[in-house]
DNA sequence: CGCTATCTTGAGAAAGATCAACTATTGTGG
DNA sequence: CCACAATAGTTGATCTTTCTCAAGATAGCG
């Protein structure tokens, strides 16, 4: 996620560190303007595990996993929309992921689930076996590797939210966010697409309140970068919405 | 990371969504008190690699992967500290891990290393070529799964961050670093552990400034929850460092 | 068509950031 | 071993962003 932020704003500088310049090049480049990696790469596993497992309906709003459930199974969504997240006590709660048509989860548990996973929408899900996956793995060398692909792919993912999440403004939040969704959302004749979750769930998965997405989403809105009515949105300016569009 | 956060924070409560009881049951446990999973489990890969690969010293603040860098190889911290990290353009960095001897980073790469790995303090590290990282996979099942299980615990633990970035105040930041840390360095007899890292580096870790950081840690020792002289840092109180005491 | 959910908008409060000194610690050369 | 410079850490005052609380507007659903 966040892969299809602003290119442009990550790279290297000088660190504040003193003994940055001594002792010998470890690094194969030293000073070096890098990019982020491809935006949608994530689907080493697709296909991979069609035919195995039982496919399931859930209702909109339906626990999949519950926090601290054994961990024996991991999930495709076939269709709709599902969200992984973490709830603390008092209400708090951080949306780790949002899971479309193709995408996996609860392949990294083990013991049991941290993180609960919940249907954002209607959605149709193939619940798969670990054992299963550790026997196709164990006996298919390209399926492990595809495997340890995707599960590098949700590292950096991880890794690439957590500078979202610690070093982006709200509207630099929503700007990635926007351009993520419209790349992984199939974009309506007119390019516009139908964000899958409420205000409340994008406001859990960028650290956010719900009070200050709408008033990104509107100032967006206000400033012709994107066009909304309710959960319909079309980017109207990517450019703008990718580069360091400084709102307020 | 973060693992020794208080568990007893995290718990499954009633979703906000009305179609929550709806449906047949998918999860096992309707309704549980989840705790998160062991503290320290991230040792799958410990002595694997021993004998591969060479050695290497770097020295303080000295660049070992450069953000972009081509991805051949991934690095077990033998001793010191290394972070790694992304930095914007406009100087904000966010630091993903602090690496402690026995950790291992850069398995996750592919194709070029999104973040950048730096020396914390003078370190030791082995540098091992991917290709050799393949090969062990290919020819020890054993090895596969402990790698696999090392990914899957890197994934867990940059999601268990994503709460902590953003759902967690400065303080309860604070704390869960000050926990997390204590149970990772070794303690001298006092029970005290020097922290490698500079407050700056704590800052970029949990998303916060210098000052807040200092100010957080000031806090808690005025309130003697941990007695702290610079990097020198012994944790007093675990009990309240661990729990809701919402400094202020 | 009305009810409920969701979303938007405004005003005030608060957490954390920023700017600016000032202090302490560490490391170095005399 | 001390003095000094450089780096790192602390503290205070003020400002900004985001949150909170509250009300009103919209939209979706039975």
């Amino acid at each position: 996620m966040f892969a299809s932020l602003p290119a442009s704003t990550i790279i290297y500088s000088p660190g504040r560190h003193k003994a940055d310049q001594e002792a010998m090049p470890l690094s194969s480049s030293g000073t070096c303007i890098a990019k982020s990696a491809s935006p949608i790469d994530n689907g080493y596993l697709r296909g991979r595990l069609d035919g195995v497992g039982s496919s399931v309906e859930v209702a909109k709003g339906q626990e999949i996993v519950g926090q601290g459930d054994r961990a024996d199974s991991c999930f495709e969504v076939i269709h709709g929309c599902v969200r992984t997240l973490q709830r603390l006590e008092d209400g708090r709660s951080q949306v780790s992921e949002f899971l479309l048509p193709g995408d996996i989860f609860g392949l990294d548990a083990s013991g049991e689930h941290e993180f609960a996973a919940e249907a954002v929408t209607a959605a149709t899900i193939r619940r798969v076996r670990l054992c299963t996956i550790d026997l196709l793995t164990r006996e298919d060398a390209a399926f492990e590797q595809d495997l340890r692909h995707h599960l590098c792919y949700q590292i950096k993912a991880a890794r690439r939210r957590l500078v979202a999440l610690g070093r982006m403004t709200a509207a630099e939040k929503i700007a990635g966010f926007l351009l993520e969704m419209s790349g992984r959302l199939d974009a309506s004749e007119q390019g516009a697409v139908k964000l899958p979750m409420c205000r409340g769930d994008i406001a859990d998965y960028l650290g956010l309140t719900i009070e200050t997405v709408s008033r990104c989403m509107t100032d967006l809105k206000r400033r012709n970068v994107i066009s909304l009515h309710g959960s319909l949105i079309a980017i109207l300016d990517r450019r703008l919405l990718a580069t360091k569009e400084t709102l307020h």
